[in-house]
DNA sequence: CTACCTACCTGAAGCTACTTTAGGTCAAGC
DNA sequence: GCTTGACCTAAAGTAGCTTCAGGTAGGTAG
């Protein structure tokens, strides 16, 4: 598979599945006789997960680390189980962050629906 | 109302008070005749609304937008209504990111834990 | 009275996570 | 053979802060 197939498929820009391979976030994908990236099926789904992870708000150094382990093989399954139930709390906050906002947004918007009530 | 309090109450940092206040999010706080600056309650709840925003993605040029709309009063207050409801939409798609994260989280974890089963 | 502590101030440099730019290779199509 | 398009690299630029270095002003302990 291709970067750009793989930047469809994962949502990721082409220059940051590049900037995260030159980070060691997959330092494992592999290149044709041109020099070109060839990413496995297995690369595309490890990226997939990266770009779940990111999105949500995992830093790249905690990232790497998780990679290292990944890399380190299935010796190392409770501590990668462990980051992302670290990450699973941290979904919970961000979920709080955003009611709380919802909270915010529909009582400021109810008062503007009564101050444009009020201009008209 | 000193800064450190308004760091307490929004839950900013001081240098992002500060730093928020020279990108032109908040103009408007007094100064001292000692030079420090004193937020009046309106400022320190406005602060709190930036934070709310910015915490759920809201990008500081879009909140400099929003910012000059809340300086020029109540006439804008539709324009300023659009501002929110863009960013209540952008939450939906926040709490659908984290949605689909906890899934593809919760089946590694559920795999990991067979591979540790398997392992014992 | 002076020495120190604390809370504030500024401007500038540093950091994270990317994105953009400039310049280059190589195969395919006209 | 010349252009177009997809890839490549290294380096510079950007967003959003944080940290640092250096400075002022008030309060208090010796």
């Amino acid at each position: 598979m291709m970067i750009s197939e793989v930047a469809e498929r994962t949502g990721l820009s082409i220059s940051t599945i590049r900037f995260y391979e030159k980070s060691g976030l997959c330092p494992f994908v592999q290149r044709g006789s041109d020099g070109k990236r060839r990413f496995s099926k297995t690369d595309a789904d490890w990226l997939e997960l990266l770009a779940s992870l990111r999105s949500t708000g995992m830093p790249l150094v905690e990232m790497r680390a998780f990679a290292e382990l990944y890399a380190s093989g299935d010796g190392k399954v409770p501590e990668r189980k462990a980051v992302l139930l670290a990450h699973r709390r941290r979904l919970e906050d961000r979920q709080a962050e955003l009611d709380r906002c919802r909270v915010i947004l529909d009582r400021k918007l109810k008062r503007y629906d009564e101050i444009i009530k009020d201009q008209a």
